[in-house]
DNA sequence: TGCAAATGCTTTGCGCGCAAAGTAAATGTG
DNA sequence: CACATTTACTTTGCGCGCAAAGCATTTGCA
């Protein structure tokens, strides 16, 4: 059987079938669906020595760059929804790898910081970053554009 | 062993703080999968008036290409696990939206056909994703480019 | 000062996404 | 023809992702 699907496939093929696999991979919205999940099926293997999972490596990525934040501030880094974060930071608090303590400015906030534990992840979480990379037969330039074209449409589809 | 890292981005990034939303934005993966989440989001609202959600909307344009698909076809072309398939279809089903029948020919497969009212849907709902482009500052040309390198990224990834 | 509105976080409910284990039908092998 | 293997799908368990509702604390302001 036809295995994968060939990339720089073009607009407008009537012939679309399932055993190409064309009629969806002509999709933006499919390829940028199934290219995320791709992502973290392959970081799962790799986190799996660190005992994290892709968004709550995410989370620690953010606590690295800035430790101390309220579970918002982490919202807002992550994008991730407050009630996604809330469960995500108690299992890394489970974990020993962040604390939850209340702010005492304003008890409403929970100030995350990340634990000795958490710290002594760093380097070899981060890391995973390139053994992924090494995977992949995008140029550097290419891996830039496709960020930035990720973050432009991550920004026009959050306005409105 | 190649050591080499993205240029002026990636690991060691001292100066990214939570606040500008360098430290994390720096990345291409968490840039798609931020992406990819906003994608579902920004979808969801309009699939709402069709009752869909978006990987359902994904297993009816995969059915809309090609009828008559066996499970395991259409796992192919969506790139869905057959354990996340399964479910799916049989909301589908729930909907009335298709049929699961078995395969006379061999009665492992079940075969997932689009009903008269499934059919219905395939206009209103495939005009959705103009309703959503619209949203988006990124050219006709950029959106085909970040396409295929989602495809290869997927490709690539999904080897080894 | 009193109290409604805003803010920060938690909880609940539902639908994925997928690994892993389970079941049943079909196929290959001796 | 037995019977191990493969194939097609289902089930289970867990962690998201997020809308919606809930609950404190803080703030705005009359």
């Amino acid at each position: 059987m036809t295995e994968q699907s060939i990339p720089s496939t073009s607009v407008g093929d009537e012939t679309a079938s399932l055993t190409t696999g064309k009629g969806l991979s002509d999709n933006v919205c499919f390829a940028l669906y199934t290219a995320s999940n791709a992502l973290v099926r392959a970081y799962r293997p790799l986190l799996e020595r660190c005992d994290l999972t892709y968004p709550q490596y995410l989370v620690m990525q953010a606590l690295w760059f800035e430790d101390d934040a309220s579970l918002t501030a982490l919202s807002l880094a992550t994008r991730l929804d407050l009630g996604t974060l809330t469960p995500i930071v108690k299992r890394l608090e489970a974990k020993g790898l962040v604390a939850r303590k209340v702010d005492l400015t304003d008890e409403r906030k929970k100030v995350i910081s990340v634990t000795a534990a958490g710290v002594a992840l760093k380097q070899e979480a981060l890391a995973l970053k390139q053994v992924l990379l090494e995977k992949v037969s995008i140029s550097e330039q290419e891996i830039a554009q496709l960020r930035d074209l990720c973050l432009t449409l991550t920004h026009d589809l959050n306005q409105k």
